[in-house]
DNA sequence: TTTTTATATGTGCACGCACACATTTACTTT
DNA sequence: AAAGTAAATGTGTGCGTGCACATATAAAAA
């Protein structure tokens, strides 16, 4: 019995009566076919079920691919970092098939440095580009330049609505907030103060937390749980005020839960958290950053949502791939699961290799 | 610039002095090899780093694999049914490449089945075997029945210690209980009674679900939080005193918690809840199954312990391909991250593709 | 020495596809 | 009608590997 037999190309070429050039052509619609070829071929195309073998294609198209990816500085900051290492890790995997990807950095504090590196990626013209467009208004230029080139780009964290990416691949924000609030609801009987904290150094990707930020709020509104309270409080850990700030906010009695939007905050507000020795305050942050793994660990962080930087970069690595080598479409929208994380299931997480 | 030029085979042979036969004869010792030319190629391998292209490999060697998969019978059970979707996926996803899988059911609550099953794949002689060894005594002489047949398997959901796979896939099942536990816990300041239900129609994977409970329990323990109660309940929901029991302990006025250690006593438990209208028992249960689903979105469950059924088969049949085909080793124990799921990330679980 | 046998080594084809190039066909221009 | 031109179609080669088979080399038997 023949096993997994799947039709070749010339097996297409066969029952249309063409050659298996013609049948090529047709397929990737390269023109120079007649009327009378095209319709023999697309009649046995839409009678049997053609499987091109994506193997003997990239053997066969011995291509090299180049992939630029254009990401905030990862030696700067530890969540970037783990994003890089998605980068590396998609880089090392793809290698051997001819694709190498490049890493633009730019300055996460900088609106010009990702201008400026944002022209030079599309200068080197790569086959693709991978983006995390966290500065919202100066993107818009950007994509406009990859289009004019016809460079297909990915965006991944962030999205750009204006953006028309081959694919955007992130979390539902939103959602990810409303899961903070759940979280922090739960078990809460009394009336309660919950803070949430916008700890950022600039206002860059504010877009990015306000939206978390609306979904916890909204998730408290909708359960219209009068008893509690929401305050908000923008803050930046460069300023001077910012330790008297999470002093003034800790010795609120009321105080039953934090909030942290941002996942470098989620330290900052853990320290201050511990520093004050308050051991009866929620604590919500994000992502697993070695810094906020102490504060999980030792119980002052309650609860992490993961966003899972590195596995975003590396699908986003592979999408492009798929769309270059491969010729598959990809989802439009990957939206990842968003993980809790928590002491007990921590673990499970840094071992498991991909997930 | 030449870029991602890896070293062929040919390669090695130009720099050896030898042909590329010899140098295959080398890479598999296929022996027929002089002591001179084994000397000369292995001089060489020690100085270049070489990567097989695993793409011409699967192309040039054009192999058909088939795969048995041993599961429980996924028509009579919605947790199996989501191994089987993986197992299926799976499938698809092989199938260009020569890659066939055949399930062989056998029926979950009879232990011969198990036993003639086993022997009827054996006697397939498949070239690789997926596994869910759920009955443990049984399980050993139909892993010495694989081991004569020199048939390589992979284990999921449950691991036998004695078994001696090329990979297991499964997850930390104390580590499982010590998550439900700590959510459990979690808000609770008053003394309360928590119950630990082992609803199962069988006594069959009792070791997989006491060591979830034995999780629980020990969480509990270390954290000495003398106020709060454990109660263990061992439920046959096809007995007739099911109902009594459920309604006896949700008449504990104590009763604060439930937590369920497999995925079908989830949705028995909920409904027993439900109908009996309290509303303020936290339940923490297993796996998104849409029975599950039902009572989660409803609120009476809190939180589920995704299992990723789904997920390990896929994972299973990959893990065998990378050991058959490319001839990959595969590690020797994935723990999967152990999800928590909850109404408010529900839904980017199920809107994610693999995860 | 010639033949046999065993061992060692090299060569060539197939896998399915992409792509360059050769060839054929249809049609226009001289 | 012959030559020229453009479009249509077919053929052939390479990608890197595995494997079958052909050839070369050496040692043993005649």
């Amino acid at each position: 019995m023949e096993i997994g037999k799947s039709i070749r190309i010339k097996d297409i070429a066969k029952l249309a009566g063409v050659s298996v050039g013609t049948v090529d052509r047709v397929l990737h619609n390269r023109g120079r076919v007649s009327e009378d070829a095209l319709q023999k071929v697309t009649t046995v195309m839409n009678q049997i079920d053609y499987k091109p073998n994506l193997i003997a294609r990239t053997l066969g198209s011995n291509k090299n691919y180049r992939i630029a990816a254009l990401i905030p500085d990862p030696t700067l900051d530890p969540y970037w970092a783990q994003s890089n290492l998605g980068i590396i890790q998609a880089q090392t995997e793809w290698a051997q098939y001819g694709v190498i990807v490049d890493t633009f950095p730019f300055d996460l504090y900088n609106k010009d440095s990702f201008h400026r590196i944002a022209r030079a990626v599309v200068e080197e013209h790569p086959d693709g580009i991978l983006i995390a467009p966290i500065f919202y208004h100066e993107s818009i230029p950007a994509f406009e330049l990859f289009q004019e080139a016809e460079i297909p780009y990915v965006l991944f964290n962030t999205n750009i609505h204006e953006a028309k990416p081959i694919g955007f691949i992130g979390q539902n924000l939103n959602q990810s907030g409303r899961i903070g609030a759940q979280l922090m609801m739960l078990g809460q009987h009394d009336p309660a103060t919950f803070a949430v904290l916008h700890i950022d150094e600039d206002v860059h990707d504010s877009v990015h937390l306000l939206e978390k930020e609306k979904g916890f709020r909204d998730y408290f509104q909708e359960k219209s749980k009068a008893k509690f309270e929401i305050v908000d409080f923008n803050l930046n850990p460069h300023q001077e005020a910012f330790k008297t700030q999470m002093i003034q906010l800790l010795e609120n009695d009321m105080l039953k839960g934090i909030y942290v939007s941002t996942s470098k905050g989620t330290a900052l507000a853990a320290a201050a958290l511990e520093d004050h020795g308050k051991k009866d305050i929620r604590m919500i942050g994000y992502d697993i950053l070695s810094e906020n793994l102490k504060y999980l660990r030792s119980g002052t962080v309650d609860f992490l949502i993961n966003q899972n930087p590195k596995r975003q970069a590396l699908l986003g690595i592979s999408h492009l791939v798929n769309h270059l080598m491969f010729k598959k479409s990809t989802p439009p929208m990957d939206l990842f699961p968003l993980e809790i994380i928590t002491q007990q299931n921590v673990d499970s997480y840094l071992g498991s290799g991909i997930h």
